[in-house]
DNA sequence: GTGGATGAG
DNA sequence: GGCTCATCCAC
């Protein structure tokens, strides 16, 4: 009997058909122990695009400039020891022949963004648009090899391999899947056998303690120098773990080459079992390089990291539990692997501390997400040292924001398709900064379904402005002092919804319905009923207009109009049971201690507002000094006594660690780890 | 709805 | 290091 079973195991894999199948679904392949991730990363993405634009290659030095310093290094700037915290003077320092185009700016009241040689802070504006296009057609290749994928960033994604994995090993290895189908979920697969096809190999690098294999080819096509038969014993495959991330390594090296045959952009990735480990895999070799990291290799590999190079540890977080777990700076993986798992939980807390002894493991598998919606966008603009004087240097700002996320808009239908649904924004609103030492922010945020209905560009940034404007003009209004000089200013879009979403259906079910137009609702902020139709079929820039040019109308006007307006259909509660009316109706009451009409739902903000104003004002008198100043949080409307509160409930939670004390943490460890990605119960056999 | 904190790059 | 961008949270 103990005979056969030890047959029996020499003779079957570790892992079961059900592991194997688990492969073909979304849903469960990224907890298989057979599961295939991997994570791509562009190459200093945007120096890339701006060698890729002006035609060069990666042996030039380019670095993307913004202003006077860098935001992006070639690798071939990097040999010279050009980094990003650099000033462009520096950098040419270190390298005379240094390529170093600025980013495209959109010029200050203008709607297009375009390359200048030397665009002034001052009257310009940083776009991202063209790395976002470049991305874009990036990431329509990566999609056309794997559908389940997550976009984890400008220029980086994970993609879920299993099913195109099985598909292959089912290609490469007939005999040994043959009987697979009439296999119980719970049967052992049969191994893989000794020889495996010549044209299987490991593509890129194969991580081994310090000493991987050297890569045997890269994406643009230099010679193989390591055939998969002289490699190291270690790296022969013995399992179908092994053959399907091997397999896999085919696919990511096949994509990346077909990224940089179709682009001329080079990438590097990372290839293992969960997202985790695929995304600290994929730096290793770069540029260019990829990197495998094998099952029998995770604690190795995990060993090799550091805890705080885990997304979401970089950061406060990170140093938090570095602290209450007495982390060391180096080898902390190594160190953490050594604590047992009652000590990690009694130095954090029970879930934290299982997660946390699961993370070091390279154990947490968590999906890789098709889609995620983004759910806002914002176009911002800080003027440091030259904050705006007037509300028209306003305008002309709103005008460019405006124009910066239309695009974006715009650019969201595209990525759709045909078969996608057009995604809009509920919301619009305006923040306004003022400079310091009295430094306030401002938001005005309100429903603008005009959205719903435009589908061009100049539409689109038609009505952004038309609303921007109109936040902006309410934001002076309800400010018991003026927000200018102006410091910052920026423009958001929020509740980004599909417009065949329940709140569109219900509006057009509304538009149906109702034939009764109120006229004098002008006011651009406010919803105008007769406004709001399905997004037209045919995309027709020529019929669009742009209101807002001519709806400057006073700000009595405005505040009239939202007084008369009545909401007498239940169309206006979308999909939420808020109270729209309280969106658009406000009473104006009068402020003894300024003078200023504020609304009544604002009172008790505005009294603190005054609290904060003059809290501030005595500080000023104490001739505080800049650096104190700066700890402080802004002080903005409410926000004094409840940091007085927060503090003293702070200062009682012990081991309680804050880089900055005066600053009120919202966000504690346990509540990190509560957001973190979900794991399941299936990864327990990693 | 508003103000603020945080993280990534 | 400053800037840009996105997300989440307390109130």
């Amino acid at each position: 009997m103990v005979n056969h079973e030890v047959e029996k195991e020499k003779l079957n894999s570790k892992f079961t058909k059900r592991d194997f199948d688990g492969l073909l679904e979304a849903s469960t392949s990224h907890s298989s122990p057979l599961a295939v991730i991997a994570h791509i990363d562009l190459d200093a993405f945007y120096a890339q695009c701006e060698q890729v634009r002006l035609g060069l290659t990666k042996e030039h030095p380019v670095v993307c400039r913004q202003w006077n310093s860098l935001i992006a290094v070639s690798y071939a700037a990097r040999k010279y020891g050009v980094s990003r915290m650099q000033t462009i003077e520096d950098a040419r320092k270190l390298c005379p022949d240094l390529i170093f185009p600025h980013v495209a700016t959109f010029k200050k009241g203008e709607t297009t963004w375009n390359y200048y040689e030397d665009p002034d802070v001052e009257n310009h504006k940083v776009s991202l648009d063209p790395f976002r296009r470049e991305s874009r057609k990036i990431f329509a290749i990566f999609k056309s090899y794997c559908d389940v994928i997550e976009k984890a960033g400008i220029d980086e994604t994970f993609l879920d391999l299993g099913k195109l994995v099985r598909e292959k090993a089912i290609d490469l290895f007939p005999k040994q899947f043959e009987t697979v189908a009439k296999m119980n979920p719970t049967d052992h697969l049969p191994l893989p056998p000794e020889i495996i096809p010549s044209d299987l190999k490991w593509y890129g690098h194969v991580f081994k303690g310090d000493n991987e294999t050297p890569e045997e080819s890269d994406a643009v096509g230099q010679i193989q120098k390591n055939p998969y038969h002289s490699q190291t014993p270690s790296s022969v495959p013995k399992d179908w773990d092994d053959i399907l991330l091997m397999i896999g390594s085919s696919i990511v090296d096949e994509i990346r080459r077909d990224v940089f045959a179709r682009h001329k952009y080079t990438c590097s990735a990372g290839i293992s079992r969960n997202k985790i480990l695929a995304k600290l895999g994929s730096p290793r070799n770069k540029p260019n390089g990829q990197t495998v990291i094998k099952t029998s290799e995770i604690i190795n590999f995990m060993s090799s990291c550091e805890f705080t190079d885990m997304w979401g540890l970089g950061g406060r977080f990170g140093d938090e539990v570095t602290k209450k777990l007495g982390v060391p700076d180096t080898g902390s993986i190594q160190y953490l692997l050594n604590i047992p798992i009652e000590t990690i939980k009694r130095k954090t807390d029970a879930s934290i501390g299982e997660r946390i002894y699961n993370l070091v493991r390279g154990q947490v598998s968590s999906e890789v997400v098709t889609r995620i919606n983004i759910k806002s966008m914002q176009s911002v603009k800080q003027f440091g040292s030259k904050p705006l004087k007037t509300l028209d240097d306003c305008k002309d700002w709103i005008k460019v924001f405006a124009a910066d996320i239309a695009g974006r808009i715009v650019e969201l239908d595209e990525e759709h398709g045909n078969d996608g649904v057009p995604l809009r924004p509920r919301t619009v609103s305006l923040q306004q900064g003022t400079h310091k030492p009295i430094a306030v922010t401002r938001r005005k945020q309100a429903q603008f379904l005009k959205l719903f209905k435009a589908s061009t560009f100049k539409e689109l940034s038609g009505l952004l402005i038309e609303a921007g404007e109109s936040l902006l003009m309410q934001l002076q209004s309800e400010s018991p002092t003026s927000l200018l000089p102006s410091s910052s200013l920026s423009l958001s879009v929020s509740q980004i919804v599909p417009i065949t979403d329940k709140g569109s259906r219900t509006i057009e079910t509304y538009f149906r319905k109702d034939d009764r137009v109120t006229s004098r609702n002008h006011s651009p902020i406010y919803m105008s009923r007769n406004a709001i139709k399905p997004l037209p079929q045919k995309i027709n820039s020529k019929d669009s207009d742009i209101p807002g040019t001519d709806s400057v109308s006073s700000l009595a006007d405005r505040q009239e109009a939202s007084h008369k307006v009545t909401f007498d259909s239940p169309m206006f509660r979308l999909d939420d049971e808020s109270d729209e009316e309280s969106l658009f109706v406000s009473e104006k009451i009068k402020c003894d201690k300024c003078g200023n009409k504020i609304s009544v739902d604002s009172v008790s903000e505005h009294i603190d507002w005054h609290f904060a104003m003059d809290l501030q004002q005595q500080e000023e008198l104490k001739h505080m000094t800049n650096h104190l100043k700066a700890k402080q949080p802004s002080i903005g409307a409410s926000s004094p006594r409840r940091d007085v509160v927060k503090q003293k409930a702070s200062s009682h939670q012990s081991g309680r660690i804050a880089k900055k004390p005066k600053t009120v943490k919202n966000r504690t460890v346990l509540d990190f780890f509560q957001r973190a990605p979900k794991t399941d119960g299936a990864n327990k056999n990693i």
